[in-house]
DNA sequence: TTGAATATGTTATATTATAACATTACATTA
DNA sequence: TAATGTAATGTTATAATATAACATATTCAA
């Protein structure tokens, strides 16, 4: 199963949130570079409070976060600094959950399958050639021309099933 | 690729949407005669509502429409009907769009995968085997054990891409 | 330095969903 | 059939999520 990339493993022990939480910004940094966009700092500081942890965070959060800032709290502050970060494969959204997790990845597009741990809560971001080509097949064979996927598992992380065995 | 159920196919030329909408509510009775469950006459007219096309319906526009009936049309009178409806397997969420779809097969229980075609907004859903598998092998590579699975595929559907050829 | 584009602020409101408690309908059985 | 318990629905209020529309500020290129 070589197709299998592994965008965001879940948590592993001894994990070092703060050198995670370093390298996504400087990849976001360097993307925004790359692409000649801005990471403004009402931009950067929505993705670095998205990224407080590998649990996906609500608009809302976000926008109670940005109180103690010197930002405006109203909600479009914090949506269309999330519209930004999307559009730009810096967060994605969990549809499910109507939360947003941060993306090791943004600079190489990608389609996302999320495994989300409803014990820990925290999802795992996979990037799957081998779903890709299955889902297209099928789709093909209906004459469906596909656009966006939206793939979310739910169930029971590795590191939870150990602690309730 | 014999793993392929179509529950529901794309709308087809000529298909006749009152036979449908009747094959829905008699297997929808049958089956809740089966478990001993009562297809109440609100529970009844929200599923006949969600069945008015195969485009997914939103909870607020059923609800627009109980106004003309004499039955509360106050959120959680259609919220409780659907919920009622989901967890029999009568109608199934679309996440994506917060709106809901009808399905024809609940009594027989299934895990869907949803074709949504963007241009006319219907809606096909997929039983298939062999992407549950490998979901399944996948999640298992990971020690992840699935509890439920959601893939909404966007895009557009044959017939839409002929017209606009 | 001015004008266009981008980003953010602000106010209001739309949309989606649930909590909490009251009432009604209905089936069971004493 | 009256009493009782459960399921279903009604009602009021509010929570949670998201966008519209317009105002202001910043940036940067011409």
């Amino acid at each position: 199963m070589a197709d299998t990339c592994i965008v965001m493993p879940f948590k592993e022990l001894g994990h070092s949130h703060r050198a995670c939480l370093e390298s996504a910004l400087s990849a976001a940094e360097a993307t925004c570079h790359e692409r000649g966009i801005k990471l403004t700092r009402l931009r950067r500081l929505v993705l670095e409070l998205v990224w407080g942890s590998h649990e996906p965070v609500k608009a809302y959060d976000i926008l109670d976060k940005l109180k103690g800032e010197d930002f405006s709290s109203a909600p479009p502050t914090v949506y269309r600094a999330l519209d930004f970060l999307q559009a730009e494969g810096m967060v994605h959204k969990i549809e499910s959950l109507n939360a947003y997790v941060g993306c090791a990845r943004p600079e190489q597009r990608h389609v996302s399958q999320f495994l989300i741990c409803h014990s820990c809560g925290s999802v795992a971001e996979l990037d799957d050639q081998e779903i890709r080509k299955l889902l297209a097949k099928k789709a093909a064979k209906l004459g469906f021309r596909i656009d966006h996927e939206m793939i979310e598992i739910k169930g029971i992380c590795s590191a939870c099933a150990e602690e309730h065995k």
